[in-house]
DNA sequence: TGTCCGATTGGT
DNA sequence: CCAATCGGACAG
């Protein structure tokens, strides 16, 4: 069953560990490519430095993170990557949260064929990497994920002990909120992006 | 309009 | 360690 509004309408902190078991759905041609989230990152509005949102930027790209949670925020970074994201919070609070790894779940045959030859350990393990494995774009920026181009649907309940947190990755300029701990991954999964 | 740089990845 | 590669953000 797809995670309601209600679900993404709270901070991306809380958000953001619970998203740990849930199956994101990407639907292509027809078919269901989908896996399960092992690996996430809170952005958490204008006073966090590594937010696009930081200072209250609101521009054409950032206005997304303003607009209702449970919407998608996907933006292309370094030339060639697109990063996939879930809008929290309620409308005017740009949270996000950064969806970092996937282990495969349904449609491997499609994206291994979208990953051209990567072996299965590579499909999904980095936020580049799920995007192009699941056929994610920009034409998903904004998509409300309780229609039926993408969503999140409930998974294995996931222990507590079982989550593991650090810091987030690439945001070396974000000064004292480098080392925040709002990375969140399960513990001992192999799709996870960066072992540590 | 010009410049700088990135919430990454894959190869050296 | 480093290049790829181009859109976003901002200065002028």
């Amino acid at each position: 069953m797809k995670l309601l509004h209600s679900f993404y309408e709270r901070p991306a902190l809380n958000v953001a560990s619970d998203l740990l078991g849930k199956v994101l759905v990407r639907k292509w041609r027809g078919h269901n490519l989908s896996g399960i989230i092992v690996e996430t990152e809170a952005y958490c509005g204008p006073k966090d430095r590594a937010s696009h949102a930081f200072d209250g930027r609101r521009t054409r790209r950032t206005e997304t993170m303003y607009g209702m949670g449970g919407t998608a925020y996907v933006y292309f970074v370094y030339g060639m990557y697109n990063q996939f994201n879930v809008v929290t919070n309620v409308p005017d609070i740009p949270h996000a949260i950064l969806i970092r790894a996937l282990a495969p779940f349904e449609g491997l045959e499609w994206m291994r064929r979208r990953r051209q030859g990567q072996p299965d350990p590579n499909l999904t393990n980095g936020p580049g990497k799920l995007c192009i494995a699941l056929g994610i774009d920009r034409q998903l920026d904004r998509a409300d994920l309780l229609a039926d181009r993408v969503w999140i649907e409930d998974g294995e309940r996931i222990p507590a002990r079982q989550v593991v947190s650090g810091p987030r990755i690439g945001i070396d300029y974000a000064e004292e909120w480098i080392d925040k701990p709002w990375r969140f991954w399960l513990k001992r999964n192999s799709f996870v992006s960066r072992k540590r």
